[in-house]
DNA sequence: GCAAACATACCAACCGGTTGGTATGTTAAC
DNA sequence: GTTAACATACCAACCGGTTGGTATGTTTGC
C-alpha cells in the first residue's frame, strides 16, 4: 500500500481539508477576501498545520490552481462528451457539457482560477501562472479535436484550432462574470449557446433547433 | 456656470481624485487588495477627507462603479463606429474597435467592474448591482444596432438582440481573464476577432479577410 | 528487539503591522 | 457665522506569519 493509496481513502491530512476548503471559500469570497484564518476555520485545522504546510497565502494559491488542475482534469477526462465518433461532434458534446454543468448556486459552477486570476495577476506572479497553466491547458485538451474537425472537413482558415480553443475557455469565463454580474445562471448558458452556434457555423454545420441533436453525423 | 461645470474645469475636488485613483489602483490591484490608504495615497488626499465623501470602501466601490459607467459611457457615445450608415457594420465597427483599443498595460484596457464583480458578488450586493448595471447598460447600446441588422435581414432566429449583445461583452470579459492569464493582449485580441467572425456568419456576411473591409456595405 | 535519533504533523498563543473606520479639529467659501 | 470641505490623530479588530511545543511515527545503530 503506497503513501498516497492511505492519504486518498482513510484519514484526511490537514492539507487535504484546507485544499478542499480553498475551492470552496475562495470561489464564493474570493482569494484576497479569504484570510488564512477563513481557511482554517473551514477546514478545522489550525493555523500552525496550515503554515506547516503552505509556506504562505500565495503557496496555498498556488497549491490551489494545482489541485483544481487536478481535479477538474480527471473530471473532464471522464465526462461522456468524449465518446462520440466524429470530432467536431465531441467539440459540440463538449459545449453541451459546459451548459449542462451550470447548475446549484454560483460558486458551485464558477471557475477558481479565473477568479483569482482576475484579482492577483498584478501581484502574484506564482499564482497567476499557475492559473494560466491550468486554463490553457484545459484548452489543449480541445485541441486535437478541434483539428481533426478541421483537418476531416478540410478547413485552413485563418482562425487555428489553438486560438478557437482558447475561445471556447474565454466565453465560459466570460459567461461567469456576467452571471456573478446577474446573480443568476440564465445568462451564462446563453452565451454558451451562442458559442455552441458559433462553432457549427465555422464548420458549416445546419443550424439545428437545440432539442434534436441525434443525427450528429454531418 | 454650474457645480459640475466648476468641478470638472478648474479644481478637482478630493472626490474627483479619489475616483480617478480607484480606477487606476483597483484595476491594477482589485478592490479588496486595495486599501483605502492605498487610494488616499494615489489621490493626494487624507483619510478624513475619504469619508467625508463615502460612507465606507463599499460605497466607493459603488462610486467608483457609476463613474466608470459614466465615462465609458461618455467614451463609448462619441467613438467613431456609429457612423456607419449600415446597422450590422456598426455591429461590426464596434466589435473592431473594442479589439483596437487593447493597447497599452493590462490595467489600461481591462474593465473595473467585470475586475470588481468577480471580487465581490458574494459579499457586497450594491458594488454587483452597480456592476451589473453598468455591463447590462452598455449592452443594450448595441441591442437597437443588432435589433435592426436583424429587422433588415429577416432574421428572426432561436436567438435574440439581448442576448447577443450580451454574448459580446462575455466574449470581451473573458478574453480580459485570458489576457491577464496569459499576461499579454494578444489571446484577447483573438478572441475578439472570433466574435466579430461569428456575427458575420450569423447574418450571413461572406467570410472576408481581415484586412481589406473598405467595401462595407453587403 | 529495542532504544536513541530524527522526521512529520499538528497545535495554542502570540506578534507587529495594517485594516476600515471615527472623533476632533482647522480652513475656506457664501 | 454657519456649513461644507478637508486634515490630524487615533482606535479596535483583524491580518499574515512566527513561536515554542507535543504527539506520533520512522529510521538507524547495536
Amino acid at each position: 500500500m503506497t503513501a498516497a493509496d492511505e492519504l486518498s481513502r482513510a484519514k484526511p491530512t490537514a492539507r487535504d481539508k484546507l485544499m478542499e476548503a480553498a475551492l470552496a471559500v475562495i470561489r464564493q469570497k474570493g482569494f484576497c477576501s479569504t484570510s488564512v484564518d477563513d481557511l482554517c476555520r473551514h477546514a478545522g485545522v489550525t493555523k500552525g498545520a496550515f503554515f506547516h504546510h503552505f509556506a504562505s497565502k500565495e503557496a496555498l494559491g498556488v497549491a490551489a490552481a494545482e489541485h483544481w488542475s487536478k481535479t477538474t482534469g480527471a473530471f473532464f477526462s471522464e465526462a461522456p462528451y468524449h465518446d462520440h465518433a466524429d470530432p467536431l461532434d465531441r467539440v459540440l458534446a463538449y459545449i453541451d457539457f459546459r451548459k449542462s454543468i451550470l447548475q446549484g448556486t454560483l460558486p458551485e459552477f464558477t471557475c477558481l482560477v479565473g477568479t483569482m486570476v482576475q484579482e492577483v495577476y498584478g501581484e502574484a506572479e506564482a499564482i497567476r501562472e499557475a492559473c494560466r497553466s491550468s486554463i490553457f491547458g484545459h484548452a489543449e485538451t480541445l485541441e486535437a479535436d478541434i483539428s481533426e474537425a478541421m483537418a476531416a472537413r478540410g478547413i485552413a482558415d485563418e482562425w487555428s484550432a489553438k486560438s478557437l480553443a482558447l475561445h471556447t475557455q474565454a466565453v465560459i469565463q466570460g459567461a461567469f462574470i456576467l452571471a456573478k454580474a446577474d446573480g443568476r445562471a440564465a445568462v451564462a448558458a446563453e452565451s454558451i449557446e451562442h458559442l455552441k452556434r458559433y462553432v457549427g457555423l465555422l464548420f458549416g454545420k445546419p443550424q439545428a433547433k437545440p432539442e434534436s441533436s441525434s443525427d450528429g453525423q454531418s
